[in-house]
RNA sequence: CGCGGGAUAGAGCAGCCUGGUAGCUCAUCAGGCCCAUAACCUGGGGGUCGGUGGUUCAAAUCCAUCUCCCGCAA
């Protein structure tokens, strides 16, 4: 049989995060059949430890869809077997899909990945493609096997990275990236149309996850790669430097001058800004934010600290 | 009761401990200097000090309580 139109299969979507949220969202808007949503539990965010629930999850609620929110997927997918999808849909879902339910449907599972594949297979490929200072990452439709993000490639859309990109507003791209790719290529693919490609393993890099550690920021860098950090790590979760001990997060910044007339993380100026010495150059910090205090550019933050020229960041 | 920081002029902060009619930097307005300026000089406007009670002759400051914001941890 052949799927003539957007009503006819059965599409169980699985995702969490802002970003999954707008391939689900366009999903829906544009007709697709979607019979449940697959996404992780409601989290305890901020300090009153209110749940909150995954963007996901509102806009599935707003539309009356089935939501399934299993602690692990690994052990416990019945509720979506049940929903007898013909097909997975899946995009920054949060857990390892385990082999029994990449067999549930029949036509398989798909996912989003937001890297031109084989390059930056893995957790944070948004982060990591503008850390590495890339000037093009994109979107694959590819088959969820057993491996992380080794499947076949059925399609992909290339994605430019603008110098004032920072991982927010390029998330941003790739999510409409990403729901274009899916609308135009899911009725092609279920129809056995899209014959996809093999990775070429020699080519494979990874995009491990963001840790803790890599949120700590060195002026011991270039001026180019202290750049791409912070725009990596902007807006959340921030990278972030030591002043007197306290943690400041530099939500922005951009290369100044390739003077070197310090010793890397001193403030060489603090007139309209702050200006930092790179190991090869001046780094100018726009958007900061102190421990305890709001974000705010940094004219504003130099307003209120005396003698901040001189001082040094750890 | 997870830990902690904070709310003072349009913005960012100081003052609070040791109560006595509010100060700094920037912005803004006026004037001046200058070939000129986002630079510099002079002067001005702008604040019920988050809300509500209390102590006191007197509260930004001390006490109680409430609201909101933020960092960490999850």
């Amino acid at each position: 049989m052949k799927f003539e139109n957007r009503q006819q299969p059965r599409i169980v979507y699985m995702g969490t995060p802002e970003i999954s949220a707008i391939v689900f969202k366009g999903m829906l808007d544009a007709g697709f059949n979607i019979v449940g949503l697959v996404c992780n539990e409601d989290r305890p965010i901020g300090r009153k430890g209110a749940l909150e629930c995954p963007a996901t999850k509102k806009i599935a609620m707003e539309h009356g869809i089935p939501v399934f929110q299993p602690h692990r997927i690994r052990n416990d997918y019945q509720t979506l077997a049940d929903w007898n999808p013909d097909v997975v849909v899946t995009m920054a879902y949060g857990q390892i899909v385990p082999q029994a339910v990449l067999d549930i449907p029949r036509f398989g599972c798909i996912n989003l990945h937001g890297s031109l594949l084989p390059k930056l297979r893995g957790a944070a490929p948004i982060q990591r493609s503008i850390m590495q200072g890339d000037t093009v990452t994109g979107v694959t439709l590819m088959e969820m096997v057993d491996k992380m993000d080794a499947g076949r490639m059925y399609d992909k859309i290339e994605v430019e990275i603008l110098p004032e990109d920072n991982y927010s507003s390029l998330a941003e791209k790739i999510g409409n990236a990403a729901k274009e790719l899916i609308l135009r290529d899911l009725l092609s693919y279920l129809n056995g149309e899209l014959p996809g490609e093999a990775q070429n393993e020699e080519e494979v890099t990874f995009a491990a996850k963001i840790s803790p550690e890599d949120e700590k920021l060195s002026f011991h860098s270039p001026v180019q790669s202290f750049v791409n950090m912070v725009r990596g790590l902007s807006l959340t979760p921030g990278g972030y430097v030591l002043l007197e001990g306290k943690k400041f997060k530099i939500l922005s910044a951009k290369a100044h001058s390739d003077e070197v007339v310090a010793v890397p993380g001193t403030i060489v100026s603090d007139k309209k800004g702050i200006f930092v010495q790179c190991e090869d150059g001046i780094v100018s910090l726009h958007m900061v934010q102190m421990e305890g205090k709001k974000p705010m550019d940094a004219k504003s933050f130099v307003n209120g600290v005396r003698d901040l020229k001189g001082k040094v960041f750890e």
